[in-house]
RNA sequence: CGCGAGGUGGAGCAGUUGGCAGCUCGUCGGGCUCAUAACCCGAAGGUCGCAGGUUCGAGUCCUGCCCUCGCAA
């Protein structure tokens, strides 16, 4: 099929790859401008223009799609049957979803209509979900309301985290773009279904939700800890620093002496404890501003936490 | 030229006004114990990131380079 695809980060790659890679005639690839980032704030190319710019493939990197009535243009012109969108970033307006015969399709990381948004895989962590995956949709005007083609469920393992999961949906996003074109193709534009009512928002992270409220659970907060991480990361503030809290696990033992949020243990032995809403947490890999990342018995070894 | 921190025995850190390189943990050996990740005794292990410079003498001061990390986006 004629393709134009539009993504940013390197879970867009993963599809684009797996479209290019089955031989479909990609007439274009639209990404993010690049961007400032990193340290020394050196411009970075986005993945996906990367990933293109390697295949010679052409890629195009408007500041405002909606807005650059030119490149619109240009898309119509290429007539493609269909047009691919993976975490891009951007609004389409309508101009542009009318353009494909076959319309917009994207791969959304949740089972819709669960978790409709920009973080659905965070929040799906954050909330304790045992299952999500991956729904194809046609695109509309809404904010991921579009009609479902397919849905692929993957269970969220207990030590997952945002980064593994990411790189779960990822790949299954890769096969359902793939999966979902064949079905287009061979049925046209039928198979469509409606989501239901009952849908919930996966709204974008901010750093700040990442500081963690000790009166909720161990469980609550351990999924907000996996949620986090490896971006941006959960934390608390401890000895006036701010300690990002890579990994956490539920402790057996219990002291009702102590308050949330209170340390029970800090040493390198013990490793570091601190009580919540219902039970003990031991932070297990943690990381102070300046340091790397280590177990906290490491930092334990040469650091002290006063309480 | 975005701002900032740091590179010291296997790990995490300390090291004062430049003058014998220390601490906690781990490792190895021995002891105690019904037993132990607990306790006691002892041992091994360091070109102090790299390269120059100042000095009687540099982990410590100066210069250049390499690497790592935090903020920010």
């Amino acid at each position: 099929m004629n393709i134009v695809f539009m993504g940013t980060p390197d879970f867009a790659v993963e599809s684009l790859r797996k479209l290019y890679e089955n031989g479909h005639n990609i007439k274009a690839v639209i990404s993010q401008p690049d961007r400032k980032s990193g340290r020394g704030m050196n411009v970075t190319p986005t993945p996906v223009k990367e990933y293109a710019v390697s295949k010679n493939l052409p890629v195009y990197q408007p500041e405002r799609i909606r807005k650059d009535t030119e490149l619109i243009e240009k898309i119509k012109s290429m007539k493609p049957d269909v047009i691919v969108v993976v975490a891009f970033g951007q609004i389409l307006p309508q101009s542009i979803l009318d353009i494909p015969k076959y319309g917009c399709v994207n791969v959304h990381g949740s089972l819709l209509p669960k978790y409709r948004g920009a973080a659905p895989i965070q929040w799906a962590i954050i909330n304790g979900e045992e299952v999500t995956g991956v729904t194809t949709m046609y695109m509309d005007a809404g904010m991921d309301t579009g009609d479902m083609i397919e849905k692929y469920e993957i269970p969220i393992d207990y030590n997952d985290t945002y980064g593994t999961l990411y790189e779960k949906l990822k790949v299954l996003g890769g096969k359902a773009i793939i999966n979902t074109l064949e079905k287009i193709a061979d049925a046209g534009i039928g198979g469509r279904k409606k989501q239901p009512d009952d849908f919930t928002m996966a709204p974008m992270i901010e750093k700040e939700m990442g500081e963690i409220d000790w009166n909720k659970t161990s469980k609550e907060i351990r999924n907000l800890v996996r949620g986090f991480n490896p971006m941006p990361g959960a934390y608390t503030i401890i000895n006036g620093e701010k300690m990002k809290v890579w990994q956490a696990e539920l402790s057996e033992i219990n002291d009702e002496n102590y308050k949330p949020g209170e340390i029970v243990k800090a040493d390198s032995k013990d490793g570091l404890l601190i009580k919540t809403g219902d039970g003990i947490l031991e932070l297990t890999e943690i990381q102070m501003p300046n340091l790397k990342r280590m177990t906290a018995k490491e930092y334990l070894r040469g650091h002290k936490i006063n309480f």
